[in-house]
DNA sequence: GTCTTATTGCGAACAATTTGCAATAATGCT
DNA sequence: AGCATTATTGCAAATTGTTCGCAATAAGAC
C-alpha cells in the first residue's frame, strides 16, 4: 500500500492507515459513517476522501446495499447478501459469472442480494 | 393500473399517470429527477412519492447505477448494463439465476453491470 | 353536483456527501 | 537530524438528493 501510494506521489497518512486498518479488521462492507465512528479521530470529510482514493486505486470496493453505500476490501472476488431486516451481511463467492457481454468492454459488475435471514423470517 | 390502485383505496391522479407514462415511453431506467424534468408539471416531491408507491405496488423497480438511484418498469425479468462513460443503458435478460440461497428466504437481487460501450472504448 | 378524504404543491427540513481554505504533517534533500 | 516543499487534513460552509408538514386541490362515491 505504501508503495502504491508513493508511486503516484501520494502520502501514507494516519487517516489513510486507519481507514484501511478498520476495513481490514472488520472484513465487512461498511458505510463511510460507520468507519468514521469506528475511528473517531479522523474527520468525516477525510474518511470520504480516503475512500474515494482507495476506490480509485482499486484497494477498496464500493456498492449499494439498499439505501446506503458501503465500502469493503476484497480479499477474493465475491458478492454480498444482506438481510433487509437486520442488516446482517454475508459473502457469496463469485465464480466468474461474466466473461464478456457483446458490445461492451471493461465490464464491472455488482451482484447485490437481499433477503430475510432465519432470525428475521417470521 | 387503475384497478390495482383502487383496490387499495388509492386514486389514479395526473402525477401518477404521467410518471408511469414517462417510464413506459422511455423504456429505460431513469432517476427521479430525470422523470421530473421530463414531465415539468408535477412537483419533484410528488414524483418521489409516486415512485415509492409504484415500487411498493411492484409496478416499478429501483436500482442503483453507480452514484444514482434509477427507477424503471419491468416488462420482463432482466438486468441492465450501463456505460460508465456516456450512461447508455441496455437490458440483459435474466434466466432465473437464483432460486434459493441457504439460510435466507424471500430473496431479491440486483445484478448491476457497467462497462464501456463501443463508442466510448478508446 | 356535492361530499369525503387521498393527494398535491410548496417551502422548510434532513441526511449524506463534497468543497474551500488556512493549518498541519509526510517525504525528499542536505 | 533539520528544513523546505507540497500533499493532506480538519473545520465550517455549501451542495445534492430526498423527505416532511400542512393548507389547498381534486378523485371518486353517492
Amino acid at each position: 500500500m505504501r508503495k502504491l501510494l508513493q508511486k503516484a506521489g501520494l502520502r501514507l497518512t494516519l487517516p489513510r492507515r486507519l481507514v484501511m486498518k478498520t476495513l481490514e479488521e472488520m472484513r465487512a462492507p461498511m458505510t463511510a459513517q460507520e468507519i468514521y465512528h469506528h475511528i473517531s479521530q479522523v474527520d468525516l470529510a477525510s474518511v470520504y476522501r480516503t475512500l474515494h482514493l482507495f476506490c480509485r486505486l482499486g484497494l477498496v470496493y464500493k456498492e449499494s446495499h439498499g439505501e446506503e453505500t458501503r465500502f469493503y476490501v476484497a480479499y477474493s472476488p465475491h458478492h454480498h447478501i444482506t438481510c433487509r431486516e437486520c442488516g446482517q451481511t454475508e459473502c457469496v463467492p463469485c465464480n466468474h459469472i461474466l466473461k464478456t457481454i457483446k458490445g461492451f468492454s471493461d465490464i464491472e459488475h455488482q451482484f447485490i442480494l437481499t433477503g430475510l435471514c432465519q432470525k428475521c423470517h417470521h
